[in-house]
Parts: C-alpha cells; sequence; structure tokens
DNA sequence: GCTATTGATGACCGGCCGGTCATTTGTGTA
DNA sequence: TACACAAATGACCGGCCGGTCATCAATAGC
C-alpha cells in the first residue's frame, strides 16, 4: 500500500530511513485511535493519556512517535486526506466521460461519500481546530481546497467547450459544486443522529439541479451563435 | 430594545425580579467580551480571565453573573441567534413579495448579511463545540434550523402554488438555499483573510442559479396542465 | 456621618494534564 | 546463557486554570 508509506513518511520520527523490525504498525495505530478520540471531543478536550489508552499503548510510547499533541493531530488530518487525494487524482485522469458524466458518476460518488467517511470528521476538525494552526490551514488549501477547486473549474470549462454547458457563473465559483458536501457534513457532524438528513438524495438532487441551470438542451435545430 | 430584556432573561442569575440599580449592563459586557474571545481562541482554549479583563471587570464578578464557563458560553450563543431571530420574522410576515421577490430582495439581504456579522462565527462555534453541548445544539435546532427551513419551505411552496416555479427537489431540500450560506461562512471563518471568496457575489450567483433551475418561464402561450 | 447592603475584587486552591525520563521488558545474535 | 539494544512503561513534575471566598468599596437610606 502507498498509503500506508505515506503515512510513515507524516510519522516519520525514526532517526534515518534505518527503520527495521516489525513494530512498526505503531505510529498508523496511534493514528487512528487518535482520529477516534478528536472526533468524539475535538482537540483540546482530548486527554492524551486516552489516545494512548485507546491504542492500547502507553503514553510515553506515544510520545516517542509524536513529539506533541499537535504534532499527532496533523498527522491524523493528513492521514486521512492523502489516501483520498491521491484516489481523486486517478478519477480526474478519465478523460474519456463528459462533464456531464463526470459529474453524474465519480464526482457524485466522491461527493456522496464524504458525509460517511473519516472526512467528515476531519472537516469538522479543520473548521473547529483550523485557526489554531496556521500552517496545518495553509498545507489544507494547498493541497486539498485549491486543487480541489481546480479540478472542477477545469470539468466545467471542458463542459463549456464541448457545448453541454451554457457560460455561466458556476464557472467562477464551482464551489457550488461543494456547498452541498460541506453543508451535509456539517449536518451529519452536529445533528445526527437527532434529525437525519438524506445526504445521498440532498447531495444528487442539489447537484442535478445545478446542472439542469447550466446545460444546453439539445434544442430542435435553432442555429444560433456556437 | 426588546433585544435588551431577552438578554436579560438568559443571563438572569439575580435572585428574584428585583434587580433594580444601574449596574445593569454587566452581563452584556461580559458576553460581548466572551464573544470576541471565543471568536478569537474557541471555547476551550478561551481563559475567564481574558473575558473578564477583555470586559473590563474582575473574574470574580463574572462568576457572579454566570454560574459556569459553559453557561457563559450558552448565554453568548443566545444573545447572537435571538435578535437575529426576531428580525427574520418581521420579514417573513411581508407576504405582499411573490417567492421569487422575496428570495432575491429580504432572503437574499440576509443571506449576504450572515458571513459578515457576528452570526459567523456563532455558526463556527457550535460547529466546533456542538457535540460537547447536547441540549445547546437541541435548542439550537429548534429555534433556528428548524424554524428557519419551515420559512424557506413555506416560501417555496407559495412559488409553487402561484405558478412561478415548477415542483422540484428543493421543496424536500431547502437546504439548497442555505448551503452556499453556510459554505460563505465556513470558507471565512477558516481561509481569510489568506483566500478571499466574494461570498457576496457567490451566494447571489447560487441562488440565482437555482431559481433558473426552478422557474417556470413565461412561455409563449401554449396550455400545459396547470 | 453612620451603617447596612450589594457590587466588585483578586489571591488562592485543588485537580488536571502535557510532556519527561529512569527503568523494565522483549527480541535478536552468538 | 549472556549481552546489547530497541521497544515500551508509568510514576512523576510543573504549570495552568476554573471556580471560591474572605475582604473591600461604593452607594442608599436614615
Amino acid at each position: 500500500m502507498t498509503a500506508e508509506s505515506v503515512i510513515w513518511t507524516i510519522a516519520a520520527i525514526m532517526p534515518k530511513p534505518k527503520f527495521r523490525r516489525r513494530k512498526n504498525e505503531r505510529p498508523q495505530q496511534i493514528i487512528r485511535a487518535a482520529l477516534a478520540a478528536f472526533a468524539e471531543k475535538g482537540f483540546d478536550a482530548t486527554r492524551v493519556t486516552d489516545v494512548a489508552r485507546r491504542a492500547g499503548v502507553s503514553k510515553g510510547l506515544l510520545y516517542l512517535y509524536f513529539r506533541t499533541k499537535e504534532e499527532l493531530f496533523k498527522a491524523v488530518i493528513k492521514s486521512v486526506v492523502l489516501p483520498r487525494l491521491e484516489a481523486l487524482s486517478v478519477n480526474v485522469a478519465r478523460t474519456d466521460l463528459t462533464a456531464t458524466e463526470f459529474l453524474r458518476g465519480p464526482y457524485l460518488e466522491f461527493a456522496r461519500e464524504v458525509p460517511r467517511s473519516p472526512a467528515r470528521v476531519l472537516v469538522r476538525l479543520m473548521i473547529a481546530e483550523g485557526p489554531k494552526h496556521p500552517d496545518l490551514t495553509a498545507w489544507y488549501w494547498e493541497n486539498v481546497v485549491a486543487r480541489g477547486l481546480a479540478i472542477l473549474r477545469r470539468i466545467i470549462e471542458r463542459g463549456v467547450a464541448a457545448g453541454e454547458f451554457r457560460r455561466s457563473t458556476i464557472e467562477d465559483y464551482p464551489q457550488m459544486l461543494v456547498a452541498p458536501v460541506l453543508f451535509s457534513v456539517v449536518w451529519t457532524s452536529v445533528f445526527s443522529p437527532h434529525h437525519i438528513l438524506d445526504t445521498d438524495h440532498y447531495i444528487e438532487s442539489h447537484l442535478e439541479l445545478l446542472l439542469e441551470a447550466i446545460s444546453i438542451k439539445p434544442q430542435p435545430e435553432k442555429a444560433g451563435k456556437s
């Protein structure tokens, strides 16, 4: 798994590139435990001891792999984001799909997945703790937000060029495609299980309406200016 | 001001309804200071002493008006929400507007205002701290979210009944109208001032696209089934 | 001016928690 | 069995912070 090596790179604390021996799933163990703990109680309220106990190790060991609690936090964020980022990149390469197909297919699937996955927790953590970790926020922006928006914008432009979409403000604000996802994440994080939202259906509906607004229907032959 | 008395009701700590004397702007003073402090550092990281200092009072006095730090937090949330809630209610009564006019007018104005106002901070706090305060979250849902969505749904239905809008999934998910607002709030809270988003323009554009998708254009006379 | 009452203070306390480190346990080598 | 060294432990420490309370200050009534 590349993801594994990636995590290692992140968590790398070992003196040099000479970490042999088998007890090397420790960092991931700890990261998983930390993700769960942070998800439940947030960063500040989570006790390092709790994370250690969840991971089935001692506090001392944890500090052998992560210099500080904050360092651990960053590792958690990155461990969730990086694999997902990779998955996204793969799909984008598929230029065999029209823009509409891409948005209704891979993108919709991705968007629906987010509110279910650990990414949900991640997003809430970024909103809650982001301002306290400027460097992490900067990293997140560059690697997740900017990249994601660029991809979406490219897709839209492809659609416009191909005559699928009319020109519209969505070219300026691909954020529109993300808004329902963020909304779903927040709703789920804050209100479930008390007030459930069918995020699958909601996200699809929202996307569909936007597509309807910008799609050019194959009209009964009436030469325009294109 | 009703808002003032409202705040008093909330912060009410005074033994009985016999709080005379003039030093009664204290609670609001403290609440304002607390809002600022929470906005900057979040709930946990904010020191009670800081709030007191900002308010220009001693820590002891603060505890004379608010039993605990958490109690103060709740008072802050409510002090921001309640006035805004009232303002919203007023506008909804204006049935002289068509649905489209209402959405393009008062609602758009309201939506644009949120990312600028203290409500922005409030929303971030609710996302970040909500899970730790279930009773507060429940209150927020009932008084803000449920009410707000009900209003929007009613507007949409009015539009459908009046033949302005076709039937669509937006009737099931008035959340669509809120999503861009939430998105703007989160973006601003997390990324500004490093990466600015023209929230005014974005929110309007998003809303406009949705309206386009559901609006029935006055077609050149062609009797349908309505 | 005197006193009762309430507004206001800030030193202090108790507990907690991030982080350390001296020590122990386990593993591989010979 | 013995040795070396890495993995792992958890008691401990120092500082911090929410909350208390003995005390003081200002005002009102007389």
